[in-house]
DNA sequence: TATTACTGCGAACATCGATCGCAGTAATAG
DNA sequence: CTATTACTGCGATCGATGTTCGCAGTAATA
């Protein structure tokens, strides 16, 4: 217990996965790594979906115990952390940025929509004020340096990307929905959607609707994710 | 077990809680209402987090047994649908349209915003494909209604509403964040960036770091949520 | 060599969503 | 009027979850 600045007993600093030391001074030698473990954890979700990621699951995937998991983790959160960061390591930031603020940006958002199409699991992550680790700190670094030749103010900049994450989210949800089959629940929701379109009380919903189901049977023109980015970002950015 | 249409033994075709009638024609009366029991897990959630929305808990406020809720319904999930219905009622959309879908998207996103204000736990609850309600639906007509002058496909037109959606929990969840007190979590995600930023090796981090404290001594100029949203509405409905 | 600080982990706890089956009740059928 | 049927309320209980405790073993330090 080193006590450092002031006398207060009770100051125990918050601290994140990042800053604690992977293993003490002392003891014998982990036998696993935080990375082994984030591993493990990504490849369940990968192929059984986020729900298959507790401590008894990752845990026995690993072939020990889940109290051994404590050693590495505080929470089941920081396991989260550690998967959303080791997958934000996949984006390749060696591009060398064109100087256009906008196209590149735009190869930004590209590239993390495909570790999301990759990743399904990411979008059932419980969405944290922040969660940042080393990988996800230079993704960041990266997008500030695209948007280094704007105007924007620096509170605007972190809007920006913040903004640009919501849409990448937002279309790689819309389509992992079309391609995965449909749920028990997705089938009750539409039925739903066309009854309710039926009793005419919602005439523009069940024109949406006819429309949606007439593009379905077409091969599907595939939302266009790009031109539509780089609108907001041109708007966003002059 | 009255089968209809096909003969096949084990056709039972999913159904919302929407459609499954609130209550049967044989025995007793329901002691309590789906709306009572939204309304009480509202009121737990809006006190206590939605981690407090437990089957037992809002059985508890009740007055009852966890097991009784099901005669109401199927899942814990149908009560996420109840709640997030209920609270979707109270935007008013009895609004007149001014005509204009840039200002008519621009109030209703505004009126939306306040609702996940009032209600923080709606940032908490997990994002299924869809999960519309009666009160739903009738956002999402009049949603269309607004969009009804452009020249915009069906498809572009839900793709604006859904953008639109994704902006306002966006910046909902950036003006929550910065009103509550910060949680342990937040002070440890905090620590850990300005201790990264110290490193050097990420300037603009560091810079957009510091404009970031710099403002928050300042009286916050407030996120401009209308201006931004107007320029993106603008860039997509012309 | 003794102490100290660590690691692995079996056992256990509280809490969760959900199910089963029984007692009671009201509408329907005969 | 009675029997049947279909419903409601709910105690008891199940399996799974996140997490904690404490002990045995181990390696670095004093």
């Amino acid at each position: 217990m080193t006590r450092r600045g002031t006398g207060d007993p009770a100051a125990e600093e918050p601290v994140t996965v990042w800053e604690r030391p992977e293993r003490g001074a002392r003891g014998p030698a982990p036998e696993r790594s935080r990375a082994q473990i984030a591993a493990a954890a990504v490849e369940l979700a990968d192929a059984e979906g986020l729900v298959a990621v507790s401590m008894r699951q990752v845990a026995s995937k690993l072939a020990t115990g889940p109290a051994s998991l404590y050693r590495y983790l505080a929470d089941r959160d920081e396991l989260l952390d550690l998967m959303t960061d080791a997958v934000a390591g996949e984006v390749d930031l060696t591009i060398p940025l064109s100087g256009d603020p906008v196209e590149d940006l735009l190869v930004l958002a590209v590239r993390s929509k495909e570790v999301h199409l990759r990743h399904p699991w990411l979008l059932d992550i419980p969405t944290e004020p922040l969660r940042l680790g080393p990988n996800g700190l230079d993704h960041l670094e990266y997008a500030l340096r695209a948007l280094a030749p704007t105007a924007l103010s620096e509170q605007s900049k972190l809007q920006t990307i913040g903004l640009l994450n919501a849409l990448v989210t937002q279309f790689a949800r819309a389509e992992l929905d079309g391609r995965r089959s449909p749920t028990t629940r997705r089938k009750a929701q539409a039925a739903y959607l066309i009854k309710a379109a039926a009793t005419g009380r919602h005439p523009l919903v069940a024109q949406a609707l006819a429309d949606q189901a007439a593009s379905d049977a077409a091969p599907r023109p595939q939302t266009q994710f790009i031109p539509l980015l780089r609108r907001v970002l041109v708007g966003l950015t002059s």
